[in-house]
DNA sequence: CTTGACCTTCGCCTTAGAGCGAAGGTTTAT
DNA sequence: ATAAACCTTCGCTCTAAGGCGAAGGTCAAG
């Protein structure tokens, strides 16, 4: 066997969580959920990851960040690990994902300019609240007051 | 007692319901939670609402659609009901839940931004799935192919 | 007077998303 | 030798906003 100077990639999976910046449960958890590979275990039933492991973990983290759910992420990491899938089948998922986003954008746009319009049309002033403007229109039959 | 040739405003839940556009069930839950206020009732039990309960419900929903938890526009409600409290104070409810949905909307450009530098980075082939930069770019240490 | 539409309360289920925590038992490291 | 890290499984949590269904009472119309 040889014992070269630097350390095995062999990781616990304490210490690939700490590399991901994740715990060691979300780790186990992932696994279940089918996301990360079963890796090859000691005898004693200990996980060893390598370095292999540690892209994959860390391509989870930052496909979630790109908003991306686990399930998601999932059915990207199928593509990747296909043989039969190409290129075009990821960048359709992106894309895909993309307008998803940009739709929420939108809708949370609308609720903030419907917010603003309840700002403008309430004087900063001490009126009771009885009588604020804002409650008003959130009333439903909005009488529009001020224009 | 008077008996006006017009219906007494007196609703059941489900007229009430019906009125604003929610379940009936709905309506209970809010007074669970304490939204809207125990009605009175009949000796029967049946709830009874006048058009303020309505205008109440109304209010309820459309503070939804700007963006509000039930627990928010409980508080707004409360602020509403208090003597004590004023315009100012829904007034600036209203600024900080529009600062928040600034803040998530930020949030989520930056992930569609980080999609857009995903789609770009990938040309539209059908490089075997293994082979996209797209996947790559994701597996964490971005080896940052083109550009 | 019966039938069907409503109503009551109670309490569990759902959907989605992501793990966390505890119990009870090894292994490895110091 | 002892503590830290690890293993397993199982179930629990949390948010949000109700939905659903059971078991039973009530009301209005034909």
């Amino acid at each position: 066997m040889p014992s070269p100077t630097s350390v095995p990639p062999q990781l616990t999976v304490g210490r690939l969580a700490a590399l991901a910046d994740v715990s060691a449960n979300a780790v186990r958890f992932y696994e279940r959920e089918g996301l990360m590979h079963v890796p090859t275990k000691t005898e004693s039933g200990y996980r060893l990851y390598d370095a292999e492991a540690l892209q994959r973990l860390r391509f989870i983290k930052q496909a979630q960040h790109c908003g991306f759910t686990l399930s998601e992420v999932q059915a990207l990491l199928q593509l990747r690990d296909e043989t039969s899938s190409c290129c075009n089948d990821v960048r359709s998922k992106v894309i895909e994902k993309k307008l998803e986003l940009e739709a929420r954008i939108k809708a949370m746009k609308a609720m903030s300019a419907a917010l603003d319009q309840l700002i403008a049309d309430c004087s900063n002033d001490a009126r009771p609240a009885g009588d604020c403007s804002i409650l008003a229109s959130l009333s439903g039959s909005a009488k529009r007051r001020a224009r």
